[in-house]
Order: C-alpha cells, then structure tokens, then sequence
DNA sequence: TTAAAACCTCAAGTTAACCTTAGGTCAATA
DNA sequence: TATTGACCTAAGGTTAACTTGAGGTTTTAA
C-alpha cells in the first residue's frame, strides 16, 4: 500500500496530540524514537506523524518504566512483538506476563529486605559480608541495575 | 607510637582502611562527606580520620540505598540522629523502624502495580487517566522521586 | 633515607532519562 | 495573505550518585 493511501485509510497523529493524549512531552517523544521505542514517519513538510498504535506502546513504555524497568530492557522486550503488523491484545498480554515475573521477583527482594532491614542496622555486620540484604542469592543481585522511578 | 598502635588504642580509622572495610571507594568516602552524610577530622598531615561507628553509618546508608532512598533522604533520616553522642542501638532501631514503614508502602504499591499490569496494557485507558497505576493514592505518589537501585 | 603507597584537592566525566534553548520551517486560520 | 502556533534539528543543560584524572603532599616500610 502507498504512503498517501495509507494516509487515507489509517488515522494519522501529530506529534502534539500523541504528546497531548500520552501525557508526555514532544521532546519525550522526539527521544523515545531516537532510543527506537516508538517509530514515526515524515510528511512532506518533514514533521513527525504516528500511527494510533503508538498511544499503546507509549502507555506500555510507561507502565514498564513505574514498574522500575530500564528504558534499554523495555527496548529489548517492545522489540520481540511482530514488527509486521500490529500487535494484537494477545502480545500485549505476552509482555505483562514477562514483567509480572520481573516484578514478582522484585516484590520478593524487597520484602526480604523489610524483613531483614532492623536486624541488618542493629546487627554487627559491618564488612556487609554476612547480611541478608547484601547477599541476594537470585538473580536480581546479577542483573543490571534497575531503577525504580515511584515518582 | 606508631599509626598501627594509634588505632588500636585510639580507634581512628583511616580513609582506606573505612573503604576497605566497608565495600566502597575512597572517593565514595569524600563524596559522602561533602553529601554530609558522614564526617571526619584530620590529622596534621591532612588526612582524614573517623571514628569507628562511621563504618555502621555507612552500612545504614547502604542498607537504606538499597531499600530505594535516596541519599537526601538518608542524610535527612541521619540527621535525627543525636548529634552529641555515639548512636545506640536503639537509635538505629528507630531509624530502621522509619524505612520499614516506607518499603512497606514501596512494596504495597508494587503489588498494585503488579496485579494491575496486564489489565492495563490490555485496556484502552490510553489517556491514562483510570490507570490504576497511575493513580497512586497513597503519598507515594506525591513524594519526590526516589529511585531504588537493586544493583 | 628513600621509594612506594596512600592521601589530598579540584575539575571534569559518566549514565539515565529526559528538558531547554536557539534559530529556523511548516501549517492552520482570521 | 499574514500571523500565529505547531514543528524541526542540534547542542547543551539537569539530577543523582559516583568515578576518573591530574598534579602535588604525606606516610609507611625496606
């Protein structure tokens, strides 16, 4: 399909108003798709248009990101949907799964630094060797760091 | 007298002793001085010095980065410590009592964010706006950011 | 005593995830 | 048609929490 039929058959979005109905700003937008998370293509005029799509894949982006995922992770996982065609709700529901697990796994750790935290400062483990919060025995200790933005 | 001696019977720590010791860089230790978070006085050649209890200061601080707290934090939390005295067991228990409180809210809202994800990504609350995600209720929400790095 | 190891300060670099500004172009509307 | 608002790029700024480097001093140990 032609990009002028496609213009006409699929609703097309400016940069403002995906700005405006995602609640990010231009500039965000502008570095999502420097950091290949979103994709746009150009009119004539050289300005940015978006297909509907990317409203989702920006909330997605969000929602991953409160979780306490990296954009560079959520870049990883956005790329294993299809790239042919629109990603359908079963996609989507893949890559919640995969978080889920993610997040379960951090619930867990900090739970078990709750648990741990009054013992560990009272405690006379100064060299940090033997503390429970310290030795996280799962794989969450080896990965790389993951901030979580509770903002 | 030896150095060796003057820290056996003195007890003042050197600035690469307290890194080795703790697990962090020396310039981690000059950066946490200028942060406040730590002190130290200096001998006449210069040289930095610390009394022991630095070295639970900066297990506490450790403790409480890996919980999500920030270090403006952590020197606010710090500051309630008493100025005059070493702090006692006690002290620190207070002080663990204060984070326990706020990983619990850290770890409840995860739990939201956790058992909410799927339904999210595969809504079309798009607008973000009945996320209940988004909608963080509690303080939480409102707080000033704090990243939590589970490195 | 003297060389190596440990310290010192101050400035600048690093990473993530954006934001701001400057200097222009394009598009919508009165 | 002319003006205003929306867009464009590129570079530089921001914050947190450190790290690195340069250039010089102090301590320790053989």
């Amino acid at each position: 399909m032609s990009e002028a039929q496609k213009k006409l058959t699929e609703a097309t979005l400016t940069v403002g108003y995906v700005a405006k109905r995602s609640g990010v700003n231009v500039s965000t937008l502008h570095f999502y798709e420097t950091k290949q998370l979103i994709k746009s293509w150009r009119n004539s005029g050289n300005q940015r248009r978006y297909k509907p799509d990317v409203l989702r894949r920006i909330a997605v982006i969000k929602a991953a990101q409160t979780m306490g995922i990296s954009l560079s992770e959520i870049h990883a996982t956005l790329s294993t949907l299809p790239n042919n065609r629109t990603p359908t709700k079963q996609d989507w529901s893949a890559l919640s799964k995969h978080w889920q697990a993610q997040l379960d796994e951090r619930i867990q750790y900090m739970q078990r630094v709750r648990d741990n935290i009054e013992g560990c400062i009272g405690c006379g483990c100064l060299s940090l060797k033997n503390c429970p919060i310290y030795n996280k025995d799962d794989h969450l200790g080896k990965s790389q760091n993951g901030a979580v933005y509770l903002k």
